[in-house]
DNA sequence: AGCACGCCGACT
DNA sequence: GTCGGCGTGCTC
């Protein structure tokens, strides 16, 4: 009987393939395999999602699967089911996802190779050759180069074309070379389970005790678990204890590779049933933590979204740590939310998700508490000092920097300083109201450019001419400098003349930073300067003085969690002082009342909670609605925004009711070259969300020119 | 994504 | 007339 089987392709198509096996390749191909076929004109990797006996009736010709690359063990189906549901999710190709599970296994490549011809070789010698053809025999004749190379070489948009040509004049050949890698022997078979734990007492009333019972449950369940970082990886280590008896896995996500030093000393005390795993992991050490996985030697993993694709089972408890953070939403290649993800494969194992945070998403904590999830292990007492400045920046950088900072450094105690802005950059404000020209487009203050005379939008990329008087009062408006990094490294340099101070932030090189954090470990560097950046390398409770600088400017962001994110940047800053009276938090801010940073500064998560909850729901924003925020996007601009025109017209009839907010062009974001149109979409009923989210697929499926994906707004 | 095919302007 | 640039749509 014939074999057939279906093949996803890490390409951006999210459809199956029909293929016709081989006999000789039938035996090797299970779900999960990956095998070379021809697509269109090439031949390139695939997966195996399916095999079957059977074909529906279809017009098509159906070709030959021409080689079987690796064939370890059937991937889990927990696990196929998993990646095909994520895929769907984000209406994106399954094998994209697939690519990621591969692990550090060298697969064999076919590569074409271009290469002269004897005939070719006389037509160069002859002269006859000219121009570009003569340009490309003349590269070829030495050795056999990969197309790809010429691509970069030359940069000709026509090459393909020109090979073509090349090759139908009996010039060159295109050889499909096959390059067979070294495959990574998988230990086969039963490996050892031998485990021990320090399994400790476990208390009926441990606050932690309803996620023991759900893991002894075998089903998907969700809890937030919320407090400080300490106390949550203690209760964490007790979860674990509990989960990993028999066989089960544990994942402990973090939102980024930084944040797995502040688990070495956890992971020690598991010993070799810990493993780190992440994409910063080289070659023999990735592979050693990846057999170690993959053989069960190792069942607590933790480090970042890379964990998710590790093909194992079963999964007991994945664990997604500071869920707040926003670099659990990935923009590019396949984009997905990890946080989501983590969901997802948790639902297909029937494993506990445990989120954690010390400052969660206030949507997250609001259903978690209404629906049981919620584990609170509450606050610890801050008790350092807390204080507002609202005088001027340069004024205080001048006036009061010597009079706070001077007794600190005598101390030999350390300081930081938490600036939200790189660099210098200029504004305009009016001097009566404060009135600040913004962006038309995306709601933040433009940035003046003195040189040119312009103000420009550091978001959208947009510039205008400047405007001379303020609308609201008539005032004259005035120039200022954002008082951005570089500028407060110049003000305090000059205060503080003696003082060895380093400036963290992103961009510097990687040995600086490295260079930097062990003096700052040693004390020899007494002040640092940081952004957002900073926050996850700094230790917590080291410094004995921490000035925020302007936190408001967050709050100019057109987003209905500038207000969260201002907060959860202000609770970070505080963790990193010693909590004790001495210590001083100290706030420069024109905005002392404003919730986020009157209850950021106190590190008190309640009362912030309660005000934001307020006004969320005066303006409908979730968690008293559903917000979904659209992106469309693509190389070319018209085709991206006829697809929107066309989504918001479709979205307009078939739901009545739907809020549509946009659409929006983000001309040119940053450097990329891909253009982009985002609309939200708010609903009040969250039961239309599945006739919604069953509509996009099929948008999806009838406008390839354009990519679509969407995200929930917590 | 990457490739072919097909339609237009500018060159020997 | 053809070459080669770009837009469009398909790949089992």
């Amino acid at each position: 009987m014939t074999a057939y089987c279906h093949l996803t392709f890490p390409l951006p198509v999210n459809q199956t393939f029909l293929y016709r096996l081989p006999d000789e390749l039938k035996n090797r191909v299970r779900p999960g395999t990956v095998v070379i076929a021809p697509l269109g004109s090439r031949k390139i990797k695939g997966y195996v999602l399916e095999v079957t006996d059977s074909v529906p009736g279809s017009g098509f010709q159906l070709k030959d699967v021409c080689e079987v690359l690796e064939s370890g063990p059937a991937l889990p189906p927990e696990f196929l089911n998993f990646i095909q549901k994520l895929a769907l999710r984000n209406l994106s190709s399954p094998g994209l996802f697939l690519e990621q599970a591969e692990g550090p296994v060298r697969l064999a490549e076919i590569k074409p190779q271009v290469i002269i011809t004897s005939k070719g070789k006389e037509e160069l010698q002859s002269g006859e050759l000219k121009g570009k053809n003569r340009e490309l025999l003349d590269l070829v004749s030495q050795r056999a180069l990969s197309p790809v190379f010429l691509k970069k070489k030359l940069k000709w948009r026509d090459l393909n074309a020109k090979l073509k040509s090349l090759e139908q004049a009996g010039l060159i050949e295109i050889k499909q070379k096959a390059r067979k890698a070294k495959s990574l022997a998988l230990p086969p078979g039963q490996a050892p389970r031998q485990l021990s734990l320090p399994v400790g007492f476990l208390a009926e009333d441990s606050p932690v005790s309803s996620i023991f019972q759900a893991l002894q449950a075998m089903k998907f369940q969700r809890f937030l678990l919320a407090g400080e970082a300490q106390k949550r990886q203690e209760e964490i280590f007790k979860i674990i204890s509990q989960a990993v008896d028999g066989e089960g896995y544990v994942f402990i996500l973090l939102p980024e590779i930084e944040q797995t030093k502040r688990w070495l000393s956890y992971a020690s005390r598991l010993g070799s049933t810990a493993v780190f795993y992440h994409s910063r992991l080289s070659g023999k050490k990735r592979s050693e933590a990846w057999e170690s996985i993959i053989s069960g030697k190792s069942r607590v993993v933790i480090g970042t979204r890379a964990i998710l694709f590790l093909p194992v089972k079963p999964v007991r408890l994945i664990v997604v740590d500071e869920v707040q953070n926003e670099l659990y939403d990935l923009a590019e290649n396949p984009p997905f939310d990890v946080r989501e993800g983590a969901q997802i494969r948790a639902k297909e194992e029937g494993a506990v998700l445990l989120l954690t945070s010390s400052c969660p998403p206030v949507s997250l904590y609001y259903h978690s508490a209404g629906s049981g999830e919620l584990i609170d292990l509450g606050q610890t007492d801050r008790c350092y000092t807390r204080q507002f400045s609202r005088q001027d920046l340069s004024h205080w950088l001048q006036e009061e920097l010597k009079v706070e900072a001077g007794p600190v450094l005598q101390a030999g105690r350390q300081i930081f300083f938490f600036i939200n802005r790189k660099g210098y950059a200029g504004y305009l404000v009016c001097p009566g109201c404060g009135y600040v020209p913004r962006c038309p487009a995306c709601q933040i203050p433009l940035i003046f450019d003195k040189k040119k005379g312009e103000l420009v939008c550091r978001y959208c990329g947009q510039s205008m001419s400047r405007q001379e008087t303020c609308p609201g009062c008539g005032r004259q408006l005035k120039a200022g400098r954002i008082k951005g990094s570089q500028f407060l490294v110049e003000r305090i340099k000059k205060a503080l003349p003696d003082l060895n101070l380093a400036l963290l932030e992103e961009g510097e090189e990687k040995s600086k930073i490295e260079g930097y954090l062990k003096k700052i470990k040693s004390g020899k560097i007494q002040l640092v300067i940081g952004t957002e950046y900073a926050l996850p390398r700094l230790s917590p409770g080291s410094f004995s003085l921490v000035v925020v600088i302007e936190p408001e400017i967050g709050l100019n962001l057109p987003d209905f969690k500038a207000s969260e994110q201002t907060f959860i940047r202000l609770f970070k800053a505080s963790e990193l002082l010693a909590n004790r009276p001495s210590s001083k938090l100290m706030v420069i801010t024109s905005m002392p009342d404003q919730p986020s940073i009157k209850y950021g500064a106190q590190a008190d998560y309640p009362s912030f909670y309660r005000e934001e909850l307020e006004y969320r729901q005066l303006l409908k924003y979730p968690p008293f609605s559903l917000l979904v925020s659209l992106t469309l996007s693509g190389h070319n601009l018209r085709r991206v925004a006829g697809a929107s025109r066309q989504l918001g017209e479709e979205l307009n009839e078939r739901f009545p009711a739907l809020e549509i907010i946009g659409p929006k062009v983000k001309p040119r974001l940053w450097k990329k070259v891909q253009k982009e149109v985002k609309l939200y979409l708010r609903l009040a009923e969250s039961k239309e969300f599945f006739a919604l989210s069953q509509f996009l697929e099929d948008f999806s499926h009838q406008h390839s020119q354009a990519r679509l994906s969407y995200r929930i707004l917590l």
